[in-house]
DNA sequence: TAATCTAACTGGTAATGACCACATCAATGT
DNA sequence: ACATTGATGTGGTCATTACCAGTTAGATTA
C-alpha cells in the first residue's frame, strides 16, 4: 500500500490512499476514520508520519480532529473551494469553463505612484510591462484585466508568448522559475466606463466586481500586480475562511 | 525563556518568543532566523518542538522555509490579514471603526427553498429565527444584514440580549457554546433596491457589495446564513490567498 | 583562471518511546 | 435510581536519534 522506497514521501501517500477513500464514501462524511494507533498498524508506518498525513488533509479541509474523540470526516460542502490562489486561467478551469484572452495591448509605461508602490519598485526603476487583456469564458467577456510585471527589458514576454503558453502563471514558473506562491487581494464595486462596457459587452454603468492583487513569488517579492474588472452579472468570487 | 511545565506548550511559548522578536524587529524582513540546531540549543527544546513552534508562525504568515537554505522572516506586507473568519463586529474593529446596529427585525419565519439547502435544514424543521439589522461603522450605515439561525423555540436569542451582546459570534459562544470556525462566502454585485437605498441613506440603484457566508461550528454543523449588502462606497473586501 | 569536487551547513522525512489531556462508558458505590 | 470512579480509548505534546536532500563556499584540480 505505501512503498517506504517510492517517489513520494510517505506522508504524502498516506494521504492520498485517505483522500481516495474520502472521494470514494469509504469514510463517510461526519465519520471517524480509524485512530492513529490503528492507522499505525495497517499501513505499517510510525504516528508522527500518520500525525503529517492527517495535519495535511485538515489544511486541506477533508478532517478535522476532536480532541479525545477522534479524526472526523468533513461535510463535502467544507471539501472544496479553499482560498487557493489561482490564475484566472486556472479560475476558468474550475468553474467549467473554458479560458480565453484577446490580448488589447502589451508595452512599457511608466510606472503611477500607486502601481510604484503596489510593485514596491526600487527608486531606480522607472519602466514596467502593462499587458492589457480581455478575458473570455467559454467564449464571452468575463473580465478586463490589467497587468504589471518588474522585468528588464532582455528577460521580456512577448504577445507571441502569452498567447501560446495560455495562463501567465505557466509561463512565469517555466520562462522565469518564479511561482507565484502568495497573494494579497482587494474585491470591490465599480460602475462600467463607456469604453470598459464596450469590451465587455455590457450598458455603460452596469455593475462590476474590481479586484486587485499583489501576487508574490516563492522569495516573497513581488512579481505582478493586477487589476481585474469582472462583469457583474457573470461573476461570483468564492471564500473560504477559517479560525 | 521557555517553563517546560508552563500553562501553554513549548512550541506555543517558542513561537510567541519568536514572533515578538520579528514584531520588535530582532529578527528583520526578508533574513534568516537562527537554524533549527541552534534554536535547540538556544531554547533548550527538541527539534520536533522547534519545527511545530516555526510551522505555526509559516501559517500565519509570518515565516517562510527554503530548503537547504534556512528559515526567513516574511516581508510585513504578508504578515496581516490572513483570511480569517471574522464577525461584523470584529471585522470593523479591524479596520478602525467603532462597530454599531440596528435592529430593524427579529423573529421565526418559514424559511425559502434557498435557505433551507443552505442551512442543511432537516425536513421536520420550518421555523428559522431570522435577524434583520442595519449594520454601522463609526455611526455611518455600512451594511444591511440578514441573518438565519436554526433555535428551539426554548433557546432563542432575544432583542434585548442581540443589543447587550453586540458581537452575534460572541454571544453564540457564551450562550450556546458554538464557536465558529470555518465559513463559506460567496462575494458578488448588487444594486441597491428603494428600500434598501433607504436605509443605507444612499441613491436606489447605487452598486452594492453583496456577501452571502455560510458558517460552521466546530462540529462542522451549519450555525448560521448570513446575508450582508454592503454600501459599494465605504466597504472593501480584503483576502490573503496561498498556494 | 576556471571548472570541479567535497565538506559543512540548511531544512525534510521518519521511527521509537513516553507521558499528558480529554472523552466515554461500564463497573462500582451510595 | 443515581452519582462516582476508573479503565481505556482518543488526540496532543515532547525528546531522541537517524538519515535524506537541497545549498553554499572553500579547497582542489585541470
Amino acid at each position: 500500500m505505501i512503498d517506504p522506497n517510492g517517489y513520494l514521501p510517505r506522508y504524502y501517500q498516506l494521504a492520498n490512499i485517505l483522500r481516495e477513500g474520502i472521494a470514494e464514501g469509504k469514510f463517510a462524511a461526519l465519520q471517524p476514520i480509524p485512530s492513529e494507533r490503528e492507522l499505525e498498524k495497517i499501513y505499517r508506518v510510525s504516528r508522527p508520519t500518520i500525525r503529517q498525513a492527517i495535519e495535511l488533509l485538515i489544511r486541506q479541509g477533508y478532517l478535522y480532529r476532536e480532541h479525545g474523540r477522534g479524526t472526523y470526516v468533513s461535510p463535502q460542502k467544507l471539501q472544496k473551494g479553499i482560498s487557493e490562489l489561482t490564475s484566472f486561467t486556472e479560475d476558468m478551469k474550475q468553474r467549467g469553463l473554458v479560458p480565453g484572452q484577446k490580448i488589447l495591448e502589451i508595452g512599457y509605461v511608466r510606472p503611477s505612484d500607486k502601481i510604484r508602490s503596489r510593485l514596491e519598485l526600487p527608486e531606480t526603476c522607472d519602466q514596467v510591462l502593462r499587458i492589457e487583456r480581455l478575458r473570455l469564458g467559454d467564449g464571452i467577456p468575463m473580465g478586463l484585466q490589467t497587468s504589471y510585471y518588474i522585468l528588464p527589458e532582455d528577460q521580456t514576454i512577448t504577445r507571441e508568448e502569452l498567447e501560446e503558453y495560455g495562463s501567465t502563471y505557466k509561463m512565469l514558473q517555466e520562462k522565469f522559475h518564479l511561482i507565484p506562491t502568495e497573494a494579497d487581494e482587494t474585491l470591490e464595486v465599480a460602475l462600467a466606463t463607456p469604453p470598459e462596457a464596450d469590451l465587455l459587452q455590457i450598458e455603460p454603468g452596469s455593475p462590476l466586481l474590481l479586484s486587485e492583487r499583489t501576487t508574490y513569488s516563492q522569495y516573497r517579492r513581488v512579481i505582478e500586480f493586477v487589476k481585474i474588472l469582472y462583469r457583474g452579472d457573470r461573476y461570483r468570487y468564492f471564500a473560504k475562511l477559517t479560525r
